[in-house]
DNA sequence: TATAAACCCTATAAAATTTATAGACAATAT
DNA sequence: ATATTGTCTATAAATTTTATAGGGTTTATA
């Protein structure tokens, strides 16, 4: 399942592709809009902001505002921004790798095999789905 | 991720499945080879054992072992057992249905329509690995 | 029939991670 | 000037995951 951070972050994407026509976007009003605390929400578009998908303004009538066109921001860069890797095991992560500790032989282990497999195909689905394929939805 | 439940149950079905011809594996010996704790190895067995995936004997020469054919363990049935949802949000899971505070309106919300699309594609690979590919490829 | 081996079961503790909050700071419109 | 709004880092609270503990029950076998 997605984190809370990675959901929220679901949320204020979308609504700001929906408020594309607005300069800027207030964090207390996404955060009003689903009942989110306005300091946890305000850590997640930083991130979002710091990863190149959001654009901010300081000060009166500051804000927040899409910066990528939201077919550009797949599902896949999303979740591992927020959450970390998407694939089932650190030894077949390819952003986070890391050896299994309780695996004492990667080349031969059939788990590894399979879940390289099982990462490909998610990562299909992942990257092909969008930011725009939830606006669509809306 | 998976949880380490949910790896070292895999690891536990790959070794009883690699073992079919002894009548029983002892927990101390599946828990040796892969370095991790007897007694948490223990209580996940005894999962596996619930919910008809293994059975066991007590007693002197007692043990587990496989009473699934291998092809009919899919990953998806595994997952399910130990780590929960499949699915990406609580308001698309098929097994563990619960809605997001967050959301307004289910019927409406695209981050929940293309999520169900996410999770019955996810599904369909996780449906279609089983404890026979894992096999296979050692 | 005594004994040791092995799984059964529930409870609790420890560790790690996620979620949430706090507060001082910086920029900007008016 | 002042109020507004994002920036940033630290810390606290809550939850979940991981691990341990220990007394049962069953069974083979000497």
């Amino acid at each position: 399942m997605l984190s809370k951070k990675t959901k929220y972050a679901l949320h204020a994407l979308t609504y700001l592709g929906k408020h594309r026509e607005n300069k800027t976007v207030l964090i207390q009003d996404i955060a009003e809009e689903h009942g989110i605390s306005h300091k946890f929400l305000e850590n997640i578009l930083l991130e979002l902001r710091k990863a190149g998908y959001l654009g901010s303004k300081k000060g009166k009538g500051g804000g927040y505002y899409l910066i990528k066109e939201p077919k550009d921001i797949p599902l896949s860069r999303v979740i591992r921004l927020l959450d970390g890797p998407i694939a089932l095991l650190p030894c077949v992560s390819l952003n986070y790798y890391e050896p299994c500790a309780e695996c004492k032989d990667e080349a031969h282990c059939g788990i590894n095999k399979v879940m390289i497999q099982v990462r490909d195909e998610t990562l299909k689905i992942l990257e092909n789905k969008s930011l725009q394929d939830i606006l669509d939805e809306e």
